[in-house]
RNA sequence: GGUGUGGUACCCAAGUGGCUUAAGGGGAAAGUCUGCAAAACUUUUAUUCGACAGUUCGAAUCUGUCCCACACCUCCA
């Protein structure tokens, strides 16, 4: 039985989709005004974890995620500039130029992750049409109220505003120190359609039966969401950040134009933790993926530094950290390439074994999607000594259709191609050295040549070249 | 001010009442192997879970107090 952490409950619940065997799932994607960060990567990776932990359980799921390419103001409150506009007149592009651009390096980063593409990605200026229509219904229904600079949601209405977050309302107003917007009911209200400033022409706008404009921000995963999945689905999920403004809000649109239950469970990933650095876009500073490829990691080292941390904690980033799970998936890749080379054959013998050790697999998967404990029983097959290559190979194959490390593909590095002929011919005047058993010359050749960047190493038929 | 989260070995990080006399990885150390190394293999590395009280037959896990760190209530995945 499948276990997750519903943060409307916020306990753990065994997982029962609305249609038995189906799965519908909707993530909140990517705002292609800039650079994905690795924070924001680990929440993508989140998603993933748990998109193959459902196949993985035999669901079909229909799993959709958006990419905000308007409208994300530069305030979840409704308060500052378009993110894209602003930061299209910082580049001097076009906001769709921008939009492409960034939603290109975005899906190039997630392939390196070999984070799954969904089945459905949703470009928020492809359902401009339903994010009005859906407006139209909140404000048939009498849930808005108009400002001079938009259409606004009135939470007031609703008296169950804001119970994903359990939000103390009157706390927020005390403690706030937003720039309160005058027009606004609420201080929880929000924008479901702004207006076109009236003295600058926007590069986004459409006509709507308010005038001309753009959504916001909350209204695209409502109306997305609807457009692709209905009324009702079973899972949403998204950063942690995400559950006091954007989600509430969310819950707020979609249960008031629906008139029905819109989520049954609501999963979100805790922050990376980056210690001093801080992590925010705003500030123009962070890390990316290619900040680490670029200082000598493979993305996939990453991958292998999220598997370590549960999602539901903060996990503190630091490259001493990278470092060590990088160290472990070479040794466990290193281990995988020897496995392979045995031509051993699968024994009936073992099946209690292999059936305990899948067992024990599937049921930390299945507590809460557990990849520290899943990562565990990795190892302990990879080290249990009453199984012998082709059983462990088979199984660990299995389990990295979740983990997704890319073990299965595995092959040995063609490093030696690369290896310059001078170091060569050193290496080869060394084991002529050692032939004759003059220890000096060849260690003082093995000394040189690590110098030059390379590692001279014995094996059983002459000698190994690695670079360092 | 309000709200919330967390403090587990040198580092990262599971575990939330007995299966754990606390997973796993990294690092370190020792041994086997080796001319010596490297790799590989084997072994070791927290009687202890921020502190102090308490509940219990039994606690890292529950309760209380305190100390510390962080996050959110602006933006952020």
């Amino acid at each position: 039985m499948l276990k997750l952490y519903n943060t409307l409950s916020r306990s753990k619940e065994d997982f029962i989709p609305i249609i038995p065997g189906k799965v519908s799932m909707y993530s909140c994607g990517p705002t292609v005004y800039n650079y994905q960060h690795i924070g924001n990567f680990r929440t993508f990776f989140f998603e993933d974890i748990l998109y193959r932990v459902l196949r993985y359980n035999g669901y079909k799921v229909k799993y959709v995620m958006n990419i905000t390419d308007v409208g994300h103001l530069v305030s979840d409150q409704d308060e500052g500039e378009d993110k894209m506009e602003k930061s299209a007149k910082l580049l001097g592009r076009s906001v769709w130029e921008l939009a492409e651009f960034y939603t290109g390096v975005f899906y190039r980063d997630r392939d390196l992750l070999n984070i799954l593409p969904p089945d459905v990605y949703t470009k928020a200026t492809d359902y401009i049409k339903e994010q009005i229509e859906m407006v139209k219904c909140l404000d048939d229904k009498g849930f808005t109220y108009k400002t001079s600079d938009g259409i606004y949601f009135d939470t007031s209405l609703l008296k169950d505003y804001g119970k994903l977050a359990r939000l103390d309302i009157e706390g927020l107003q005390e403690g706030a120190r937003i720039e309160f917007s005058a027009e606004k009911k609420n201080i929880t209200d929000f924008a479901l359609w702004k207006f076109s400033p009236e003295n600058e022409k926007r590069q986004m706008e459409w006509e709507s039966p308010w005038g001309k404009g753009f959504p916001g921000w909350h209204i695209e995963c409502s109306a997305m969401s609807k457009a692709v999945l209905g009324n009702h689905f079973d899972i949403h999920c998204g950063g942690i950040d995400h559950v006091p403004i954007h989600h509430t809000n969310e819950i707020a649109q979609s249960e008031a134009c629906n008139g029905e239950k819109f989520v049954n469970y609501w999963l979100h990933g805790e922050f990376l933790d980056m210690g001093n650095e801080k992590m925010s876009k705003s500030s123009g500073k962070f890390v990316t993926l290619q900040t680490l490829i670029d200082r000598g990691y493979s993305p996939m080292d990453y991958r292998y530094f999220l598997l370590t941390a549960h999602y539901k904690k903060k996990q503190k980033f630091s490259f001493d950290a990278l470092d060590s799970a990088k160290n472990g998936y070479n040794n466990l890749k290193s281990r995988i390439l020897a496995m392979k080379i045995s031509s051993d054959g699968i024994r009936d013998a073992t099946a209690q074994q292999r059936e305990d050790l899948k067992k024990s697999f599937i049921e930390k998967i299945n507590d809460d999607l557990n990849m520290p404990e899943a990562m565990s029983v990795i190892w302990e097959t990879v080290k249990d000594s009453s199984l012998n290559s082709a059983e462990k190979l088979e199984l660990i194959y299995d389990f990295d259709k979740v983990t997704g490390l890319g073990l299965e593909k595995l092959e040995k590095d063609s490093d030696n191609a690369e290896v310059p002929d001078e170091i060569i011919k050193l290496a080869e005047s060394r084991a002529e050295a050692k032939a004759k058993k003059d220890f000096k010359t060849a260690d003082e050749i093995r000394v040189k040549v690590r110098e030059m960047g390379y590692e001279i190493s014995d094996s059983k038929d002459g000698f190994d070249i690695k670079k360092l």
